[in-house]
DNA sequence: CTTATATTTAATAATTTGCTTAAATAAGCA
DNA sequence: TGCTTATTTAAGCAAATTATTAAATATAAG
């Protein structure tokens, strides 16, 4: 972590500043992982393929692809980048590939649907 | 909302499909809203952004700039798109700009910041 | 072993993102 | 007014994202 401070304003605190760099360097990892969950649920197909997995348990990309009316190909590309990330897994049964939420990487992302359910539109 | 089912499978069970449908075009605002804030805060220099100005309540951007060691008119455009969405905003003290959280629209973020926080890194 | 189905992978192209540098505003002060 | 500081805006560019199309795998079934 650097320490020099060049904030040149005269009413700058720089203990502030110094304790915010500490402070945001000790939880650099912390950053990286729910910088990495928000950033693969922060697209709108994603987070609807993360959304139908909560809701339905399990679902083939095929499935997916019918909901969202998209092409298999597109799905398939945002499902891997789910599962790079580790936050759904796989089972084959015969051709068919059934995905769903890895449970315990997903606190988070069962507020993120609480609050999707719960969006107070007033519309 | 399309009804057509193009899924092949034999197995594929068309009435959950389409109900799977039915639901997310019910919620197609409150998707729009959450993958917005996801988007937001889904970059690493946008989230720490956020969570410094939980953290102390209002910031500058030259703080915010020397912070994360980065130019200003670079946190100015991070800052620009939040404030877009509607989860900052401004208050002008001389040629300062001091920026905030809008309280209201924050309940997810809150849960980010705790799940920042309580993050389980071994490391 | 050939064919059909489910899925992934790869190559490509269009769009978006996020930085840099330089110029434009805005406010305070000599 | 002219100069400095704080910030934004704009232009330009490299890198990342996301879809499309076609080809490659994997499994099942005749």
């Amino acid at each position: 972590m650097k320490l020099e401070i060049t904030c040149t304003r005269a009413q700058a605190d720089h203990k502030q500043l110094l304790n915010c760099k500490a402070t945001l360097d000790k939880m650099d990892d912390n950053f990286k992982e729910i910088t990495k969950l928000l950033s693969i649920a922060g697209n709108g197909v994603r987070l609807k393929i993360l959304f139908l997995l909560n809701m339905e348990n399990e679902l083939c990309p095929c499935d997916i692809a019918d909901i969202l009316e998209m092409s298999v190909p597109a799905i398939s590309q945002h499902i891997r980048k789910i599962k790079d990330a580790g936050f759904i897994k796989s089972r084959r049964e015969g051709q068919t590939l059934y995905y769903s939420l890895v449970g315990e990487k997903t606190t988070l992302l069962h507020n993120v649907f609480t609050s999707i359910r719960t969006s107070k539109k007033i519309a």
